[in-house]
Formats: structure tokens, C-alpha cells, sequence
DNA sequence: TATTGGATCGCC
DNA sequence: GCGATCCAATAG
């Protein structure tokens, strides 16, 4: 069965352009998508995020625009796709106007379709670990630089389905940074 | 040009 | 707790 990538239930641009905070805690309950290469789609409810801001220290756009993270300050839905120590990738997706560099990083997926190819990509049949990090998420879904740049709002590679309803949101300290560590701009949801 | 350390993970 | 392994940012 052929399974639409222009669904009525895709978010669409309005919903990065809000405030990144606002985005990071609405995407909590969302459906991250991903077609593979041999046109499986793989899906997973959005169960952690972090709000990264331009006047961030702790974020990749805070000395401005580089060939590194020019994609932060790209039209709001865009993928910015990051490799971190060397071995992994992050995800994120870029919310506000152009030119302003913001994003919400992917911390955490529950898998709900297409569990085998992530089993087989992460290389266990554990569920509970398959896509509980940015990396590992990255890993599960298939994730890599390739998807760098690419409009979650068109592509028919990766987007984000409206999902379901978290039943609580806690907001706690962002992890693994070193510098604006005082904020609760990470978003956990409980289901 | 050289050095350092990071929005991580898995194994010890 | 530590090594893997790349590369952007910074210092010199």
C-alpha cells in the first residue's frame, strides 16, 4: 500500500514559524516520518525535544551564520542535520523567519511503524533503546547529513504528522551542554 | 597550522 | 567512567 506524503496531517510551514519554544513543546506527541531508501516508512511519536535560540550560547547559531549551521537560519521547517563526535548525528528542525537562527533538536522517538528496519539499523531488538537519544534516534530513522537542508514541509524523504496528545509535558534543564544550562528549555512528554 | 572539546553512545 | 572519531572554533 502506497502511503501519502501530502497528507492533510503534515504539519506545515505556519507551525515552525512560531516562537521555538512554543514549537519545541507542540512537536512533544508529534509524528516524525521517515521514507528509506527502499520506500519503507518508518515512524516514531516525538517524545523529547530542546529549544536552541539564536541569543543561545549553548546554540550552534550563536556566533552567526557558517557553512556549518547556515541551515538554522533558513525559512522555518527546513532539517538541520548535524554530525557530533565524529560518529553521530543530531536532528533539528528550524522554526521562526529566515535569517534568524533557531531550532528544536529531536531528542527522543517512541517507534510506531516500521520497528524492524530500525531494529536492523541499531543493531538490537530492544525497543526501549532504539531511538531514546538524538543519535540514536538519527540511527534508528536513517538519518544523516544527506538529509541536511531538506524542507520538512515538501520532501517526500522526511516530515512531521500531527500525532497525539501528551498526557503531561514536563520542562526540565537541557543536557550534554555547557553553557546556558539554567534554562528548562527541554520538553519530555508523558503519554 | 595546531589544539581542543563537543546539543553522544555503548561498553567496561 | 572512558574511548571512538570528525570537524568547527579558537588560539598561536
Amino acid at each position: 500500500m502506497e502511503i501519502s506524503t501530502t497528507s492533510t496531517r503534515r504539519l506545515k510551514k505556519e507551525f515552525f514559524q512560531r516562537e521555538t519554544l512554543k514549537v519545541a513543546e507542540n512537536l512533544i506527541g508529534s509524528v516524525l516520518a521517515v521514507k528509506d531508501e527502499k520506500g519503507n516508512v518508518l515512524r516514531g511519536i516525538i517524545n523529547e525535544t530542546e529549544a536552541y535560540i539564536e541569543e543561545d550560547e549553548a546554540s550552534h547559531s550563536f556566533n552567526g551564520k557558517s557553512n556549518r549551521n547556515y541551515v538554522m537560519f533558513e525559512e522555518a521547517g527546513h532539517c538541520y542535520v548535524y554530525l557530533i563526535y565524529g560518529m553521530y548525528f543530531c536532528a533539528n528542525v528550524v522554526t521562526e523567519k529566515e535569517n534568524r537562527g533557531s531550532a528544536v533538536l529531536l531528542r527522543s522517538l517512541i517507534p510506531i511503524e516500521g520497528k524492524e528496519y530500525m531494529k536492523y539499523r541499531r543493531k538490537t531488538d530492544n525497543e526501549k533503546i532504539l531511538s531514546n537519544g538524538p543519535g540514536k534516534l538519527c540511527m534508528a530513522m536513517g538519518i544523516t547529513r544527506e538529509m541536511n537542508g531538506v524542507d520538512l514541509v515538501n520532501s517526500g524523504k522526511i516530515w512531521i504528522e500531527e500525532g497525539v496528545s501528551p498526557a503531561k509535558i514536563k520542562k526540565k534543564r537541557r543536557i550534554g551542554i555547557s553553557k546556558n544550562t539554567e534554562v528548562d528549555w527541554r520538553f519530555l512528554g508523558e503519554f
